[in-house]
DNA sequence: CATGAATGAGTGTTCATTCAT
DNA sequence: TATGAATGAACACTCATTCAT
């Protein structure tokens, strides 16, 4: 009935169609029989692959990624800042997620929430990705690139949470094409937690806010006594801005 | 079996023991048998009340959130600010999750990702209430509070998106008593978005970062002219801090 | 929902009921339920009247044909000739299931074919009336009026077989209206079973066929012999014909 | 628990038992199980070949007919004259009723009043099988053999209601061994029948019926008289006739 | 390897019927 | 009498899974 292509092996034809099915239905709406004629076998040849349907399950996030994980892995190294780091990671994840829809929808709607899921070789993958992550945060705590009260754990949250949610919402409207993906909103996301828990390292001393008028006045007297030095900025943010209105 | 306060109706017992049953097994695994044994009544007394098991699983939420919704919103014309009445919501949903597990453990980890229960009345209230929640962020963007390059549905997302994924590890992990409760990280984890998000409008003018030598110096500089006035600080936040280190 | 007349009785609201219900549906397909609402009580109601649904069903018939049969009984007396009497028989059944169509339809479609209703007191005046018919004929052939070799049964289940078969055949196809109803059918059904059962007693004596030549002829010859007498036409048919052609 | 021959098929078995059960209960109370058991396959065998109870009610008279109907039909080429015709027709139904009582049974009493079987398949073969002895009536109307006034339809009705009732009757009797079978009725009853519509298309001209005073007078005037001729007594029946006393 | 054929085990749902009030 | 409320007892149907070929 469907012709897949016969260069893929009877394994992977069946996993392919029972991601689909499963993503589409759900795990347990999904039937063997359904799975076994969208992949042009017969059910006993499932069985053959896989003993059983939870296994099927099981097995088409392990190997998704495993594939996936080790590249997304594979570039760390070659990023040294925390901040770049962490967005390889999200980036990794989101770039997964968007071009796999039946996979992020099997993941984000129903396996994450299976406690049998979580005890999987497939889950180890994802909570290896999601511990690295939880390195990264710390290692930016630790080295005063965010403040030193920040919560990792929280953060991490934050980070993975906001990404499931956009892409939970995303498959529960039915995948809409938007002129705004998801992936465009990971930068404008990003650069919100960061501002949020950026250490304001380089103002150790007092941070002045002055009006137009008193700045004015500032500007005069330091004029009138060179031996005063202003600050110099940041490397991260300008540390002084002009402010519009 | 079970001794349930012979106060509460048979309704009552019947959604009770549904609820419990539902969150630890799962919809597709509870048996009608094993809820109407926990709940005191016959099989078919729970088809007097509820017509279909489904029925009966959307009739949990939909009596729950319209008892609290309800209350969450009364409170939001009393609080002025937009950071403050976001605040209320997100309170009283982490409060709603935390004291009700189970009805939080059903909620985001089946009913959530369900196709079914998004249109639902049950689901109604829920959307309502996140609508709010996107209004307020919007006026928080239009009134200034908030940069206006902010994209409040990414906000959203973030804030829902983070207390979602708490609750689901919290849940998958079993619950575990932690010594600091998700309710506990509601204000670090609000202050840090807002941190992310807010304008820095107040400044009008100038910004200096001095060091503490600096500092000093200047301290000095304006002891000798008292004509020379130091900005007042804004109503938002503390303008002037000392910053640790 | 439906205003039945208030002035007939709790039981017999119950009734009306049940033989719209039954008949509509099927007993099996109709619930108490269905009739209670119908007839305006409640289910329990029906169980004081009627201890089990299947007396609801039988108490029907039962009524009915107590009513009817009575009168159908009553005027046999009044018929002196056998044919006469059994056309009253199958006009009252006619008149009877034309008249309910919902009776017919029960009684027809589901009651006639079931082994418990045939032990039933309200099967026993349907026998009865049955019994009456197959002795009337017998009646028939034992005065000569049928043919001696005449099978009473065979022709009581001519009878009562053709006028079920149309019934049966007219409920099958939603009871449309016809130009000649079943009623219209019944004399020119009789007329062919009589004539074919009827002895051809009144003819002592012989019939002569005549072609018209030797009609003609035998008219004059009879023209000329006053003498001769023509027989007497017959009471219950025309003895003497002009056939067509 | 039951020997069914294992040269059957499993699908053959199934329907067998089915016949049986469903037959003697009724499909009603007839269960799936009881008919597993009986048929020696799992309920869910049944299944298998069988989508639903209904449908496998329904294979069992598609069948049957399909197998009958077709060889009924292949001898009305074979025969000529239109009574001829009829009576092969009603001769296939009482064989086949006769010699399958359990099917005979489960057509008459249950199937023939069930709407849902009148849209079957299995249906359609009775329908035509009833259609064609509609046409072979009418071509008797239209070549002379019957009454020109006669009543196709009901003359149908009378010949398949009748047997119909013999065998309804028969069955509701418990099916009694009886020294007359209904197939030993059905040259009687199609006389009567045969008797009450032929048409007496021989007697062109005048009948004349003389009693016996008459008849003898008019003997002896024709004997006077040689010239005048007596008919020719017409093909179908005797037409001068001694009638008994 | 592949599969046709068979089934065990399980469950939501229906309703006639009961009975305390 | 009348009924609201409760339920016991059934049953059709589904599927994951097995295994001989």
């Amino acid at each position: 009935m469907v012709s897949h292509p016969r260069t893929k092996s009877r394994k992977d034809r069946i996993m392919d169609a029972a991601l689909r099915i499963f993503a589409e239905k759900s795990f347990q709406e999904a039937t063997i029989s359904e799975i076994s004629k969208e992949a042009g076998v017969s059910e006993a040849t499932i069985y053959e692959y896989f003993g059983t349907k939870e296994d099927l399950l099981f097995a088409i996030p392990e190997k998704i990624s495993n594939d996936t994980a080790k590249e997304s892995q594979a570039v760390l190294p070659f990023i040294k800042d925390v901040e770049g780091r962490m967005r390889a990671i999200l980036f990794s994840y989101v770039q997964l997620y968007q071009n796999n829809p039946h996979y992020s929808a099997l993941v984000l709607l129903q396996l994450m929430s299976s406690k049998r899921f979580r005890q999987t070789a497939a889950h180890e993958a994802i909570r290896r990705s999601a511990h690295s992550l939880l390195e990264i945060i710390r290692e930016g705590i630790a080295d005063g690139t965010f403040r030193s009260d920040a919560d990792a754990y929280l953060i991490r949250s934050m980070l993975m949470g906001t990404i499931e949610h956009l892409f939970i919402h995303w498959h529960m409207q039915g995948m809409p094409r938007r002129e705004k993906s998801i992936m465009d909103m990971l930068d404008p996301f990003l650069e919100i937690v960061l501002n949020g828990i950026r250490a304001k390292k380089e103002q150790q001393g007092l941070t002045l806010h002055l009006n137009l008028e008193d700045a004015r006045a500032l500007g005069q007297l330091l004029q009138a006594d060179p031996t005063l030095n202003l600050p110099k900025s940041g490397t991260k943010a300008p540390r002084m801005t002009k402010n519009k209105k």
